[in-house]
DNA sequence: GTCTATACGGGGATAGAC
DNA sequence: GTCTATCCCCGTATAGAC
């Protein structure tokens, strides 16, 4: 592992991989220059400490997510094609960085979010927002049912690919595929399954007028 | 904290707890051992050493949802009131268990079910089945969408309600709670909600017409 | 910029007294 | 059953040579 051309990129990628795979704690500086085949002196070199080193990762690894989901969530959609696509964005984005969702819900559990509140006030106020947005939408047209509460709905939608992320080795057992979790096929299968269950629940339950025979 | 009869389960007691708070590497004997209030060395007598501490914890937390889900989930019940009855269920037990939720994902994410296999395989056979079977039951009946997954459709289920454990500070800044999380009566109105959801998502979206006006 | 060497504290585990 | 005392390894961080 050390075609890295910049040492301190290297750095941050092989922090990013074992903060992710065995927690902040557990991480040791030593393992992370193995991993960037650098010496353990150098992290202090290009960062303060190890905590220096944990808030870099979150915040390339957050800042990554909202900057995609910016460029990739324009406003204007379907609301039934924008709740297709944030599942979208979370199934592809989770498949390109496969170690962040851990790194995630590893701050949430451990430091309750205090390494990320800055983040997550930004991916509040952009991406969650804008989800809400579009439910909302979604219910003023008549597409969507309206004794949802928006904001509920959203955090439905997004939790099951999520839960997926986070349970994956519980789920593996419980479809029979063992504890290294079900295949990847699988797995992509499951971001459609995901977005028809949540439209299926977000939709209004039968269209209210008689004879309109609404075909998709 | 020490008003434990049994020193066992008092040693039990705090090292759940603190397993669940800041994971098993971070968890110090010594510190399993202030919170129950004995020595430090007594933990030795009663357990093998910490790992077998662990794994006795995790023994006794998983038992306790599959019991008490074995116990309360009769297998007769209208599909509907099931699907509700497992929410319930989940949010119930969390919620006389807090710490349950971190530790449980804590040996997804740390150690891939490795300490749990056993526990989970036996979950696998029994609640996650039932749930699948009472979805392929309202399947069969034709009060439950035909399209979906039963096993699938079974994670989404539950995964609304195991996310907002794990995601509560993410979730709290989402909904303007802070990182503290969303207040007691707004977690309570969510397993309402996320019954409504998913039930919404499983129900067959028109009580098959006379003129097949299939919206798919 | 990158390395070697090391100070320093903390944690798991055991011996053995009571 | 419960405690005191202690061994030994390991991890963070710094000093300072190159």
């Amino acid at each position: 592992m050390h075609p890295s051309p910049d040492s301190r990129t290297g750095i941050l990628d092989a922090a990013e991989l074992l903060f992710a795979r065995r927690g902040f704690r557990s991480t040791t500086i030593k393992a992370i220059a193995v991993e960037a085949g650098v010496n353990a002196a150098l992290l202090y070199y290009y960062f303060p400490d190890k905590q220096g080193l944990y808030h870099a990762v979150l915040e390339r690894a957050f800042g990554g997510l909202i900057e995609e989901g910016i460029g990739r969530l324009t406003s204007d959609l379907d609301p039934e094609e924008a709740v297709r696509r944030f599942i979208t964005l979370q199934a592809s984005y989770f498949g390109r960085h496969p170690n962040r969702p851990h790194l995630f819900v590893r701050e949430l559990i451990d430091h309750g979010a205090a390494h990320a509140a800055g983040q997550l006030t930004r991916l509040a106020a952009t991406l969650f927002r804008r989800l809400c947005e579009v439910i909302e939408r979604g219910q003023a047209t008549g597409r969507f049912r309206r004794d949802l509460d928006p904001q509920r709905a959203a955090i439905s939608t997004v939790s099951q690919v999520a839960w997926l992320q986070v349970a994956r080795p519980a789920i593996g057992i419980f479809v029979g595929a063992g504890p290294a979790g079900p295949a990847a096929e699988w797995t992509d299968q499951f971001a459609d399954h995901a977005a028809s269950f949540a439209l299926a629940a977000l939709r209004a339950p039968a269209p209210v007028t008689p004879r309109s025979t609404r075909t998709r």
